[in-house]
DNA sequence: AGATGGAATTGAACAGGTTCAACACGGAGG
DNA sequence: CCTCCGTGTTGAACCTGTTCAATTCCATCT
C-alpha cells in the first residue's frame, strides 16, 4: 500500500517538503530537466524516501494541479462576486485560470503530457483526478448559479461539466499558446465566453434542440463513464 | 543532419527493417514495454545503429502515423466512391479511421501520448508532422468536394482543416473508449457525423454567422501557426 | 590496385527513473 | 527496561533511453 493513506505528522510534513521543492523546481529548471536526484537532494531526503510518497515524477504532479485549482478560487473570487452575466463571469474564471498557471506555462508541456493519457491517474478524468475533478466542476457550477440564467433542465444539468471540459480546452490552448504573455489564450477567452453564452441562448432553437439532446448524453458519457477496470500497459493503477 | 535526406538503398532497407520490427513489438507488448534493445535485437543490428534511423523512440511512432493515413485511404476508397451525401462521406471515413487503429487500441495511449506534448516533433500540428497532417487535410478535402454540398466561401475555405480536428477529436475519444470493439466511438460517429452536417447547413442562419465568422478565424490560427521558433524544454527541435 | 570520403554500424559509457532489501526510529505493550 | 512492529528512511543496484568516438563498408576517383 501507498503511504497517502497513513499520515503521521513526521510523513505528512517530509511529503510536503518533497513536493515543495519539487514544484519550485519544476518552475526554476522545467520539468525534464528536474531529477528525482536534485529533488531529494534538496528537500534533504535520501532519493528511495521521494518514492516513499510519490510512486513515480509524475505523481508529482497532481499534486500541482490541486495547488492550481486552490489559486484560482483565491484569484477569482473577488471579482467573481461582482459579475452578473454569465458572460462576465466566464470570463473572470477562465481569465484567472490562465493566470495562476502563468508561471508554469514553460513546462505546462511536460507537466499536461501525461494528462491526456488514458488510465493514467494524472488523466482528468480519471478516478485519482476524482476530487480535483469535482472541485472544478463544482465552482464552475457556481458561476452559472450566479448569474441570472436559466436554461432547458437537461441542458442545466450537464452544464458545469460542459464548462469544465471548455476549460480542459481552453488549457489546451494556452499550453500551446507561444504568444508573448499568452495573449492569444486571452483573446480566445473573450471570444468563446461570448460564443458560448450565444449558442447557450440559442440551444432552444428548432433545428438546434434535436442535436443538444444528443450532444449532451456525449457530454455526460465522457465525464462519468472513467471508473471502469481500466488498465494501463504494464503498470497496475493500484494506488 | 540526420540520416533521413540521404537514403540508399542499404539504409532504406535498414530503416524499414527496423520500423517493421517496432511496430510489431509495440503491439505485441505495448510501447513501454517495448526496449530500444529488444527492437536493435529483433531488426539484427546494433542498439546504435537504430538511433542513427531514429533519433528517439518517439521517432519510431511517426512511422506508425504513415502507414495509418495509407491504410486509411485502401480501407475507405472504394466505400467512398459509392458515398453521395457529405454525411455518409464523412461516415464512412470516420469508421474506417478507427478500422485501421483497431490493432493498436491497446497501445493507443503511449502511441498518442507526445501527440499533445507541445513542440515535440510527433505533435499533430508539428512542422516535422507537416506532410502528414497536409495528406489528412487533402484527403479530406476531396471527402467534402465528393458530395454535392455547398457552403459559403469562408467555410468552405477551412472545411477541410475543421474536419480534421474534428477527426483528432474522435480519435482521442477513441483512445479513451473501453467499450468492447469500441463500440460507443462507433455510435459517436454516427451521431456526430450527422450532427456536423447539420449544423453546417445552419451556418448561415442569423445568429450563428458572426459567431461562424470567429470560429474560423480562430480555426486557421490553430492549424497554421504553429511554424514558429517553438523549443520544448532541454531538447532542441533540431531534426 | 590504391586512396578517399561519406554512409553505416558498433559497443561502451552515461544519465536518470525506479526497485528493493536492509536498517533506523519511536511508540505500545509487557 | 526490553521487545515488538509498523512507519520512515537509506543507498546501492537495475533497467532503459540516449550519446559518441571509433570502426567498417563501399562506391567512386585516380
Amino acid at each position: 500500500m501507498s503511504a497517502v493513506a497513513t499520515l503521521s505528522s513526521k510523513g505528512q510534513k517530509t511529503r510536503e517538503r518533497i513536493l515543495e521543492v519539487a514544484l519550485e523546481l519544476f518552475q526554476e529548471r522545467g520539468y525534464e530537466a528536474t531529477t528525482m536526484r536534485m529533488i531529494a537532494t534538496a528537500a534533504g531526503v535520501s532519493l528511495g524516501n521521494s518514492y516513499y510518497y510519490f510512486p513515480t515524477k509524475e505523481h508529482l504532479v497532481q499534486g500541482f494541479y490541486n495547488r492550481i485549482h486552490i489559486d484560482l478560487v483565491a484569484a477569482s473570487k473577488e471579482q467573481l462576486a461582482k459579475a452578473r452575466s454569465l458572460r462576465e463571469r466566464l470570463r473572470v474564471v477562465m481569465r484567472a485560470q490562465v493566470d495562476v498557471m502563468l508561471p508554469y506555462h514553460a513546462v505546462s508541456g511536460a507537466l499536461f503530457r501525461s494528462a491526456l493519457t488514458p488510465g493514467s491517474p494524472l488523466s482528468p478524468f480519471s478516478e485519482a483526478s476524482g476530487p480535483a475533478r469535482r472541485k472544478a466542476i463544482n465552482y464552475l457550477r457556481e458561476v452559472i448559479d450566479g448569474s441570472g440564467s436559466r436554461f432547458p433542465a437537461d441542458l442545466a444539468a450537464n452544464l458545469p461539466e460542459l464548462l469544465w471540459l471548455y476549460e480542459l480546452g481552453l488549457v489546451m490552448f494556452w499550453v500551446h499558446d507561444n504568444s508573448d504573455g499568452q495573449r492569444r489564450t486571452y483573446e480566445l477567452i473573450e471570444d468563446s465566453s461570448d460564443a458560448i453564452v450565444r449558442l447557450l441562448g440559442m440551444a432552444n432553437l428548432p433545428g438546434l434542440r434535436a442535436i443538444r439532446k444528443r450532444m449532451l448524453t456525449w457530454v455526460a458519457a465522457v465525464i462519468k463513464e472513467n471508473a471502469g477496470p481500466l488498465v494501463l500497459e504494464g503498470t497496475s493503477t493500484a494506488d
